[in-house]
DNA sequence: TTGCTATTGATTGTATACAATTTGGCATTG
DNA sequence: CAATGCCAAATTGTATACAATCAATAGCAA
């Protein structure tokens, strides 16, 4: 793997307001390593270890890390430290339902608003993601396929939609990584190509719906009734129902 | 005035993800004074300042103004620091938009789950809004009425949702303390009344367009044509259109 | 063996000192 | 007199040292 491929470069816009400087680059590299799943949902992320390898001191790890538990992406434990994000199971339906109600109505506004030098970029986005799939790169696509809907979102030139948007795209990108039933298919849609076929129309009621309906396919393409990597759960093995 | 008087005490729940300790206490104190107007939009934040009134070092206070940046009251200018947000015309619409999307949806969800002790609770809540607008203390009646709102997502019990209406409302208060034409009018609605009767009834369909339109009011309510305390904004002055 | 308690180690929370950057004023110059 | 460049003061960005807190372990007692 080479070694820094900025899989998520316009992640974080202007309009996402985040402590600057050097705090923005390590906030973008951890999110990266996060969504890439080189840091897995649990992980510890200790001060003074991602200090060294970033060659900062903790004040600006410390900031990074607070910043991204802002998005969902981490979890600040009071006095234990800060973790990589375990979405539960309740959270996860959250996630979607609200990407579910507010997606639609961005993408909506998308339509509006979209260009021509718009629309060749989505193109072109989809275009990777397809050779993503083909040399079956997973995580690649899975992160492609996040930041079309952030695009989207950039797209519809709402900054209040974006931020929320971004912040439940990061979500569920980590979601997507702990309950997808098989992660392949969690990318493997048509709806971006149907989509950007709607754009061209201009139809926003048919681009909306064929957000509504993706949102819903991923939502139930996730296996949301037991948790990941948990041990027969004890209290269900003795449950003699 | 009173000294310290909590105005909004419930406003950071649990399920709010802030730095914790100390910082979330200044949190809180400094949203209070924004919110109640004791800190004027645009004012600037010193660090050694703010760090001086609260009797902490700058590292705290610069956590908590990041934490507030991120819901939005906040904003932070690198190597300039941190003002009382200000927002603009456009963020003003874009706010009221969101939260004409988010809210109905989850004032439908609450209907569904709030119980006796709940109701109770927004009816005293209610009778403290008539108490403060009687008594010409607009400034409570202000932050009460979005109080108001923060609960019903706490009763819907979905924190993501929480977490985003509970930033919407908390910049809307800057908004319509900058925007509003007449500032009783913003809080002086029978819209939370009539929202309580809906409960009772378990109509959530009912619940959910009288909070539409309740927003619909309060957007529309709000003069977003001309910029506060504005000069003739040169550009505008010499554009000889 | 089990349960409680105290000590210890490691990690985070906080304060402060130093470096870097910006801004405003002042002097210089056209 | 206006404009530009430079210098200094103030403020933020960063690093590090110290304090506080928690978890784990070892030791002791029942």
């Amino acid at each position: 793997m080479q070694s820094d491929t900025p899989l998520i470069p316009q992640s974080f816009d202007a309009s996402f307001s985040l402590p600057p400087g050097r705090v923005l680059d390590i906030c973008i590299r951890l999110q990266n390593a996060i969504l890439a799943h080189r840091l897995k949902p649990g992980a510890k992320l200790s001060e003074d270890e991602v200090g060294e390898v970033f060659n900062s001191s903790r004040t600006v790890i410390r900031a990074a890390l607070q910043a991204l538990a802002h998005t969902g992406l981490v979890e600040i434990k009071k006095n234990r430290g800060a973790y990589v994000a375990k979405p539960t199971i309740t959270n996860a339906h959250e996630v979607f339902e609200a990407r579910t109600l507010i997606e639609p109505e961005v993408t909506r506004l998308a339509t509006q608003k979209i260009n021509a030098d718009d629309m060749k970029k989505l193109e072109e986005h989809i275009d990777a993601e397809h050779k993503a799939l083909a040399s079956n790169d997973i995580g690649k696509a899975l992160a492609l396929s996040g930041i079309f809907h952030i695009a989207i979102a950039g797209i519809a030139g709402h900054a209040v939609y974006s931020n929320i948007v971004q912040s439940l795209i990061t979500q569920s990108s980590l979601i997507i990584a702990l309950y997808s039933k098989r992660l392949d298919t969690a990318c493997e849609s048509h709806a971006h190509a149907a989509l950007l076929e709607a754009f061209g129309k201009g139809d926003g009621e048919a681009a909306s719906a064929i957000m509504q309906s993706h949102l819903v396919d991923l939502h139930s393409g996730l296996n949301l009734r037991t948790l990941p990597n948990e041990q027969p759960s004890l209290a269900k093995a003795l449950a003699d129902i």
